[in-house]
DNA sequence: CGGCTTGGTTGTATAGTACAACTTGAATGA
DNA sequence: TCATTCAAGTTGTACTATACAACCAAGCCG
């Protein structure tokens, strides 16, 4: 194989992925959608922050998160707190439930995939983590993005091209 | 690096991946949506088919696709043939047009992959490209998805689940 | 023939998303 | 101080992708 049918390959792969995501995602835990999922994901290891850190952080529209919110609280995942500092700030929390159902399908999610890559070689696996930290953490530089974040996403700039 | 910190890694990068890729759809080519551009793709591989066969081999409900082509359709994309045998069954065919749209599609795709992977070695693009073809090729076997492969798809299967 | 199966369409509902208009509260600067 | 401008969120509207269920129409089987 060679560099540019590799890239291809990477491509199709990928597109392939981006694909089917979704749709599984929705199959397996109807009561948290991967969006929810990920919002959610954020605020335990953020410890908290503003539906805007979401958005900015995300990609999304501000009207999208707001609504994600909403039915995240409706749902009592995460609670708002009111910034005393500023009024027009609310910051997110995950409630006990929120936290609960996180790591419920966190673990879920694990099984999953430890399962589908079970019989892979360590070494193997360590070299796909690595080359997909690399593929994902492409930022050439971020345009919408503030984020302050450490870990893993820069989310936008991806978005561009990740699939269609 | 340790295996199964590289498990939770790959889950999380796929599902980084995953979430973004949707909400990046449209943006890039407004004309044709990644369902769409699957879609094109397939007739282009496999020479016109049925959209039953694209159904089962997404794993999209009948309607779906059966809207879908009506869009494509409707755009002169594609274009369906009644079998002369069974007067049920639509071929579906790329068009000229259809044709040319998806190369310009897959081409402009095929740009920005190549501008992100740039920088890569290509023993690690390979390398790369053979995990994400192994990841998504884990069929443990078929469970909701007949998808009998008649002739000329093989590669399909892997539609699936592939994530989370 | 009559019933079952298969391919496909249509009605209906839902999620997720964007954009634009708006509200409310803060900050700024003359 | 007050008017302007900015920032955070919400709401109205619209659109896409999707599923499921009800349906129709054409073959097939016994």
């Amino acid at each position: 194989m060679e560099a540019d049918e590799a890239v291809e390959t990477i491509q199709r792969e990928m597109t392939a992925f981006a694909r089917r995501a979704r749709a599984s995602a929705g199959r397996m835990h109807p009561e948290l959608s991967l969006v929810s999922y990920t919002l959610l994901g954020h605020l335990e290891e953020s410890g908290g922050c503003r539906a805007t850190d979401l958005a900015a952080h995300y990609a999304l529209d501000k009207s999208t998160v707001s609504r994600q919110v909403a039915a995240l609280e409706r749902a009592r995942l995460i609670e708002r707190r009111v910034d005393p500092e500023d009024h027009r700030v609310q910051v997110l929390h995950l409630t006990g439930t929120g936290r609960r159902i996180l790591a419920q399908v966190t673990e879920s999610r694990r099984t999953a995939f430890r399962e589908r890559l079970a019989h892979w070689p360590a070494e193997d696996l360590e070299r796909f983590a690595a080359y997909l930290v690399r593929y994902n953490a492409w930022p050439p530089e971020g345009y919408g993005d503030d984020d302050q974040e450490t870990d893993q996403e820069q989310e936008a700039d991806q978005e561009q091209e990740a699939d269609q």
